[in-house]
RNA sequence: UGGGCCGUCGCCAAGCUGGUUAAGGCACUGGGUUUUGAUCCCAGCAUACCUAGGUUCGAAUCCUAGCGGCCCAGCCA
């Protein structure tokens, strides 16, 4: 039960535990193989993470019972209409990002048309399929409906040898779009809709992004996707629950071809789990297009979005990925997750590894007038306050200072404790200081502060602990304060679920999800940063103390003209008290 | 009288070949540390497992009947 520290730590699910059972008894040899694949329709989000993690993680994590385990990246590339190369490349950078090495690794199931193809034939040619001649209208309208059964197409019975005929000139392109379908021929009474003799093969006399004009004839995924599993000698083909209804084809598919000698047993099995819902965003790929296209967002990238780009460029980090997907586990029960375990996640992570910098976003000038104009007195900030190791840096503190409009009230509310009239405050990392005055202009908007400071209050020197005061603020010299443009970033949507009715709408009837946007995702200021941010890389991660996690903005950050996304501010137990 | 899946603490989630004090995490609450109202540390947090019956010495775990939720009628994946 306790046979290493390292077993504790592994994700405890009930996937694992059938591969366990599997793994042990050695069902599929020395290896345990998983598979992620993604159609090449658009770009990986949330709940592809989540797939990812698991995919990937139970192949690196059982290689120490079975070694030859392995997780494939697969494109599921069946649909020439709507794949793109472009999707390839980000998808495969999405996966790098997130730690995992694809080399060698790396399949499309359009590597596998011919196989697919003969199969096909070999289906065709054991009474399993035929080729249906009745357009799209009349298969819907034979279908039956989801309490009544469907009705068999006229050409149901037809012969194997025209059945073979007719498919081989639907793959030599005598037909057009339409004209003909390939279909299992299974129960057109069954309860499940997907064994009533559903579509193999349509025609589509289109451009496929790599087999080019090579086919005008292209598998359906419930056929191509379980042969592909058993091309790759997948164990365990992982998917979400949505496919459950699909697993009895996959499974007679792969029964059917293993008993004509196409494949040896045993067959990968597919296992269900639910998928990822949270709360704030939207994860369908439609609504996700439809953002971007109209302009609601600045491209795929844009921070606000729930995409694996957009997370990276918000300053998201895998390993805040992994935490999160770890931390809700992996079931069959329909969950919502609340958006704020995610931002938990990425606290957590980027509490350990930012390393901290200062910076003012909303500047008021205050002045220490008991400090000598000339002066430069210098201060020392450690780079974070759990680890020593990574040093410290060296602060001017001036006459004028810029410090946050946030942390002076003229009438301070209860329970203030910042810079107020006549009260005290440390300036974080240089002396107490105390509030003499301020002075505002013709509209009541304060513009400057003024207070005196203590000498002998210096941090670091003997005695300067001795004196309490509660309030510490950051602040930065005004003669080295760089500007910078700073995006503050709240969530896309308004509401819990973007697009669900609420109390008081029409019902059985959701509302236009564009409704729900939260016109206030995004801030754009100019704030004040310690000259050494000005200097940065794109993508440096970092915390401004007091105030959250930014990043360095990947496109526009840059050398002497900073930008910095907010990825997720600090927890507040002042603002959440209603302070 | 369609088929499939799910229902354990505010949110996740173990347990479900019957016997445990019903794990753990997050959130939350209280206390301590702290030059970030951050972090960190300690403590507390389901006599209860959708409901109602039943089987049993004993049920979250087995049986029956209900209730509630999600998915399926693409020549999409």
């Amino acid at each position: 039960m306790t046979d290493s520290a390292a077993d504790a730590l592994l994700p405890v699910n009930f996937i694992r535990a059938r591969i366990d059972e599997d793994c042990a008894a050695h069902t599929y040899g020395q290896k345990v193989a998983t598979r992620f694949p993604p159609e090449p329709n658009g770009f990986l989000h949330f709940g592809h993470a989540k797939s990812i993690f698991l995919n990937f993680g139970i192949a690196a994590d059982y290689r120490a019972a079975c070694p030859e385990s392995y997780c494939n990246l697969r494109l599921d590339d069946t649909n020439p209409t709507k794949e793109e190369t472009e999707f390839v490349d980000a998808i495969r950078a999405d996966v790098a990002w997130l730690g995992f090495d694809t080399a060698g690794r790396e399949f499309y199931a359009s590597d596998y048309f011919e196989r697919l193809y003969h199969c096909a034939e070999r289906l065709i040619e054991a009474g399993f399929a035929y080729v249906d001649s009745q357009d799209a209208d009349a298969l819907r309208a034979t279908r039956g409906t989801l309490t009544e059964p469907g009705t068999d197409s006229p050409f149901r019975s037809r012969s194997v040898a025209e059945n073979l005929d007719l498919f081989r000139r639907m793959r030599a392109g005598e037909f057009p779009d339409g004209a003909h379908i390939l279909r299992a021929k299974i129960d057109m009474s069954a309860g499940n809709i997907n064994l009533r003799d559903p579509a193999i093969y349509r025609i589509r006399h289109a451009h496929h992004h790599r087999t080019g004009d090579a086919w005008c004839l292209y598998p359906m995924y419930d056929y191509a996707h379980c042969v592909s599993d058993a091309l790759e000698g997948i164990s365990h083909s992982l998917c979400t629950l949505e496919f459950a209804d699909h697993r009895p084809l996959y499974d007679w598919f792969l029964d059917r071809l293993a008993d004509l000698g196409e494949f040896t047993r045993p067959l990968p099995q597919q296992i269900e789990f639910s998928r990822l819902n949270l709360t704030y965003v939207v994860l369908s790929k439609r609504k996700l297009i439809q953002l971007v296209s109209e302009g609601y967002v600045d491209g795929w990238d844009d921070p606000r979005l729930p995409t694996l780009q957009g997370a990276r460029r918000r300053g998201y980090t895998p390993a805040g990925f992994k935490l999160f997907t770890d931390r809700i586990g992996i079931s069959k029960s329909d969950s919502l997750i609340d958006f704020s375990v995610l931002e938990d996640c990425m606290r957590e992570v980027l509490n350990e590894t930012a390393e901290r910098r200062v910076a003012v976003l909303d500047p008021i000038k205050l002045v220490l007038t008991n400090f000598p104009a000339d002066q430069r007195e210098p201060c020392f900030a450690p780079n974070h306050p759990h680890h020593s190791e990574l040093g410290k840096r060296e602060i001017a503190l001036t006459r004028e200072l810029w410090i946050e409009r946030d942390d002076f009230m003229a009438e301070p509310v209860k329970g203030f404790f910042r810079l107020t009239p006549g009260k005290e405050v440390r300036l974080r990392y240089g002396f107490i200081i105390q509030c003499t005055g301020f002075t505002a202009d013709a509209n009541g908007r304060v513009i400057e502060v003024q207070a005196t400071y203590d000498p002998d209050t210096k941090s670091g020197t003997p005695g300067s602990e001795s004196r309490k005061v509660k309030g510490n603020i950051h602040w930065l010299s005004v003669a080295d304060a760089v500007p910078a443009e700073i995006r503050l970033y709240d969530r896309l949507f308004a509401v819990p679920a973007p697009g669900a009715r609420r109390e008081g709408d029409a019902p059985e009837r959701d509302r236009d999800f564009l409704a729900d946007i939260n016109p206030e995702s995004r801030h754009i200021q100019t704030g004040m940063v310690e000259p050494a941010l000005a200097q940065c890389a794109p993508e440096t991660r970092c915390q401004f103390e007091r105030l959250g996690y930014f990043v360095a903005d990947a496109r526009d950050h840059q050398t002497g003209k900073p930008v910095f996304n907010r990825t997720v501010s600090l927890r507040d137990s002042w603002q959440k008290t209603g302070g």
